[in-house]
DNA sequence: GTCTATAACGAGATAGAC
DNA sequence: GTCTATCTCGTTATAGAC
């Protein structure tokens, strides 16, 4: 049996996902745990303490079962792939909702917020890395910003999954636009000679 | 004076955006609307008909102002500049915002969903007449959906809304990156006709 | 329609037994 | 380190005076 500190973090991410971030308490917390409400305070001081510990905690956990699937990603349409498969495991490990509750709560709240702009970065630097890694050969290389991209990216995607919460099949609709519109950007990274050296000059000009 | 019902739903808009979803109740609501918290139950039933309702009032607000603008749009890049309008004029509205912490609070409350899915309809659905009068003439016209895109567009806005919220520096470099890579959506609309026709030869084999 | 008062309960946090 | 008990306050919701 896992000791207390981590069933209480273990605890603190089921609730969360289960019941929002404006349902989770030291209390319910708890229960989920197994626990007495006092150990929350005992162990981390305060309930946002342990929010702050889980979601750093949780992400990292999530994230290196990531890291090995992102870096073999050959092209853009892979990486949506990962990222569709990413989107379907979410629904039981649910660490993206856990980001996005904690997204909510953090508004507010300067603590929360430092340690969920940490949580996210830990998605953020693969993807970025991947990116990078993708876009390097792309007649628009020098135009994409690919840190800034990376962090579009991931804010979109969490978005994303709070929309498919109140709408599901409308969501569904969203994801499958983008994977045509992964398709486009495949097509111009292939383009012929001639067509790249025109979108080339195009691109000169416009940037 | 405005009657006390509007001067809940105001009530309710604001504290939502200054105490979030989590820090939202009937106290804190009638307290920034100056009545008794006794009156959201008169006048709604509950905190949460009142969320309901203040949700699908605030987001008409708002959309009935940006129709316009949206109808006058000519381009990809005058689109991205009315949402980057937008997203600065939210900083004092905040409608996008509210609809932030809604989806948050909505995960786990099938009433609250309904409602939140219906307001963002309302943001929805002048975008997407908006990206299907701009994307008609687009060599890639046939493979874009634009009812998903423009669902997918505005998740990712509250995404990077949320974002900006815990990581301002880094939301504004995703901002500018999006900027860029309209810029290479435009290149592709104004192609020359060879390698236009290259393009599209390519989608039909690919799509 | 609006208020005060109150009921019934959940919240964060602490004290103290074990 | 874990528990029960408790304090104080905030929460939803209702009752009843005005």
């Amino acid at each position: 049996m896992a000791d207390t500190r981590q069933r209480l973090i273990d605890g603190a991410i089921d609730t969360i996902r289960t019941h929002g971030i404006a349902g989770t308490s030291a209390r319910t917390i708890a229960a989920t745990a197994g626990v007495s409400q006092a150990l929350v305070f005992y162990h981390f001081g305060s309930v946002n303490d342990l929010l702050r510990a889980a979601c750093l905690d949780a992400t990292q956990a999530r994230v290196v079962a990531y890291a090995d699937r992102l870096s073999q990603v050959a092209n853009l349409r892979e990486l949506l792939a990962v990222g569709r498969n990413l989107h379907a495991e979410e629904r039981t490990h649910g660490n993206v909702m856990v980001l996005a509750q904690m997204l909510a709560g953090a508004q507010n709240d300067a603590h929360l917020a430092e340690a969920t702009a940490t949580a996210l970065e830990k998605w953020i630097a693969p993807i970025e890395q991947t990116l990078g890694r993708l876009l390097a050969t792309s007649p628009a290389a020098g135009l994409i910003d690919t840190a800034g991209l990376a962090r579009a990216v991931s804010a979109a995607f969490i978005g994303l999954e709070l929309y498919e919460g109140v709408a599901p099949d409308a969501a569904q609709t969203a994801l499958d636009s983008l994977d045509r519109l992964a398709v486009l950007l495949e097509v111009m990274d292939d383009l012929g000679p001639v067509a790249r050296r025109a979108l080339r000059a195009k691109l000169r000009r416009a940037g």
